[in-house]
DNA sequence: ATGGCTTTAAAATAAAGA
């Protein structure tokens, strides 16, 4: 199936998807990470703040319109193109009516299906917050198999908190008993993969060694003890199309930098 | 290190993160 990104001149659509941790004291760090790399679109997570203190018009000021679903003082997701406004399809996920976390957008832009996550962390595991993890990681696979279903080109981008092999972190020993690794996490993570997805760093970086998250402690990001837990799973119709996909690794070290670093792909148009 | 940072919320600590 062949398809057109619509509203947008250029042969190829970079999205990407950066977990900012809070977007007040990050948005010097946001605004200048978004004039010197200009995705088409861009997913973020834990901005922290409630919907009426997103920063719509700063971000304006640089070209992008947005859309997010936030929450006072954690969690918190939104979904930004340039030069286009996001069309809203979704916020949220079905199968648990208690969970008021904001951890779920989904959009149009560009003709192009895109949602943004924020997987539960659930450490400590084991116990409850592991378990939500793992449930909500079941209501995202059925929320992705009804997108697959509608055989539109689609990206779930986001932070994931998986780390899917052993080749995607810094030393297993120091994680192995991290609700990102566990077994029961992997597992849910390869389900999706199952069902069609692909992993578009995995796709180009077999080997593995590619870090997209350096702990603020213990000197991680000075002794590159990282590990890689954003990722950007593509439809069928896009993984045809994945031109290029990287880290901007730089941005994990600058003054005031999140703990994340921002995970780019590049889509060829047709 | 059952937490070495960091953020938010809110006024000193506490929760959450990964």
């Amino acid at each position: 199936m062949r398809f057109q990104f619509r509203d947008l001149e250029a042969p190829a659509l970079k999205i990407a998807t950066f977990n900012i941790n809070g977007i007040k004291a990050r948005l010097p760090r946001l605004l200048e990470w978004l004039e010197e790399t200009r995705p088409d679109v861009a997913c973020l997570q834990e901005i922290k703040t409630q919907d009426e203190g997103f920063p719509e018009a700063d971000l304006a000021r640089i070209g992008y319109q947005a859309i997010w679903h936030g929450q006072k003082g954690f969690n918190g997701v939104a979904i930004l193109a340039a030069g286009s406004k996001p069309l809203e399809i979704q916020r949220g996920l079905a199968g648990e009516a208690e969970d008021e976390h904001s951890r779920y957008l989904e959009a149009e832009v560009f003709g192009l299906r895109i949602a943004c996550i924020y997987l539960p962390n659930g450490n400590p595991q084991p116990g409850p917050k592991f378990d939500y993890k793992l449930r909500w990681m079941k209501r995202l696979r059925a929320r992705m198999a009804e997108i697959a279903a509608e055989e539109v080109p689609a990206i779930v981008t986001g932070d994931y908190n998986i780390i899917p092999h052993d080749s995607d972190v810094w030393a297993v020993a120091a994680m192995a008993d991290d609700a990102l690794m566990q077994p029961a996490s992997r597992d849910a993570y390869a389900r999706l993969l199952g069902d069609g997805w692909t992993d578009a760093l995995a796709t180009h970086y077999p080997r593995g060694g590619i870090w997209t998250f350096w702990d603020y402690q213990a000197g991680a990001w000075q002794r590159d003890h990282g590990f890689r837990i954003d990722h950007a799973l593509l439809s069928p119709e896009l993984a045809d199309r994945l031109i290029a996909c990287g880290v901007d690794k730089d941005h994990r070290g600058r003054e005031k930098a999140s703990d994340h670093a921002p995970v780019w792909v590049t889509l060829r148009a047709n």
